[in-house]
DNA sequence: GCGTAGACTTGAGGCG
DNA sequence: CTTCCTCAAGTCTACG
């Protein structure tokens, strides 16, 4: 499921609904969602903690609490936080993890389910956390993010310029759909090596990847199955996607036809009428 | 060091 | 209708 357009949907949804509030309750229902912490000591970690702020950082969310540590979440493919009334409804299936948390305004609780078991959740201490954060690469929307900057990382690669967008430890938060958008934004074949493109190939991509995020961030993510936001809302990007999933389809911008291709073992979708 | 295949896991959809 | 096969938003490990 997610990528950085729906963690920061994600992120955000949850800073409104329990930044501020304090964890009375924690309940592990499946305890491979906190290896290797064991849920007793999962538990023990969040119980009677302040959640100060909550953010993205990649496609993990991270939630500050009030001891310094952060507890950090996770997704993979098909993980979902959902917030409701403390009153309200059962759980569904695939729970991993609820939480009952409580503020002046009320409380709730919030559930994390995730059909395929992939994600995960932990608490790391402040070296911890730095040493995840320094592990990740630049945040394409961030200032850092510069034409300079993906000029040099693109050039440490023979790679497929596709897969070299997947890579975190280089450029932070693209996956399999945003990645192929934006190559086609940019008028670039995914199977190019990264460091066959010229300057202006690279302003091309660097413009592609932002103005792709920016608008999937603003339509609060592509909802293609399992992804929805904190309340259950499914995000718009689907309606926006030109190329991923769209083999066959024709192409809105040059009329040749959508293919599909296998690189690094991940489908790459792309117009071979007008990437280049 | 680099790049790719495989593994993890469950469910959905296509095909015959 | 059932069965089998392929594929899926991610990332970590094991090889060549």
């Amino acid at each position: 499921m997610p990528e950085l357009p729906e963690a920061e949907t994600i992120a955000r949804g949850l800073q409104a609904a329990i930044a501020g509030r304090r964890i009375r309750r924690v309940r592990v229902h499946r305890q491979e969602a906190v290896e290797p912490m064991s849920p007793a000591a999962f538990r023990c970690a969040l119980t009677g903690r302040r959640v100060e702020s909550v953010a993205r950082r990649a496609k993990w969310i991270a939630a500050i609490l009030d001891d310094g540590t952060r507890w950090v979440t996770q997704l993979r493919m098909t993980g979902r936080f959902t917030w409701s009334p403390p009153s309200a409804l059962r759980a569904a299936p695939h729970l991993s993890v609820s939480l009952l948390l409580y503020g002046p305004q009320g409380g709730g609780v919030l559930r994390f389910y995730d059909v395929r078991r992939f994600g995960r959740m932990w608490i790391l201490d402040p070296a911890a956390w730095s040493e995840l954060d320094a592990r990740l690469g630049v945040e394409p929307l961030s200032k850092d993010f510069t034409r300079r900057a993906l000029a040099g990382l693109l050039d440490g690669s023979g790679a497929p310029l596709r897969n070299v967008l997947l890579d975190q430890e280089r450029v932070a938060g693209l996956g399999n759909i945003y990645a192929n958008e934006a190559c086609y934004l940019a008028r670039l074949d995914p199977r190019r090596p990264a460091n066959s493109l010229d300057e202006s190939e690279v302003a091309r991509l660097h413009r592609a990847i932002r103005t792709v995020l920016r608008s999937a961030v603003e339509r609060r993510g592509t909802s293609l199955s399992d992804y929805r936001d904190v309340l259950g809302g499914a995000g718009r990007f689907q309606a926006d996607l030109k190329v991923y999933g769209r083999s066959g389809a024709v192409c809105p911008r040059c009329g040749g036809v959508v293919a599909r291709t296998v690189l690094a073992g991940r489908s790459a979708f792309f117009c071979p009428g007008c990437q280049r």
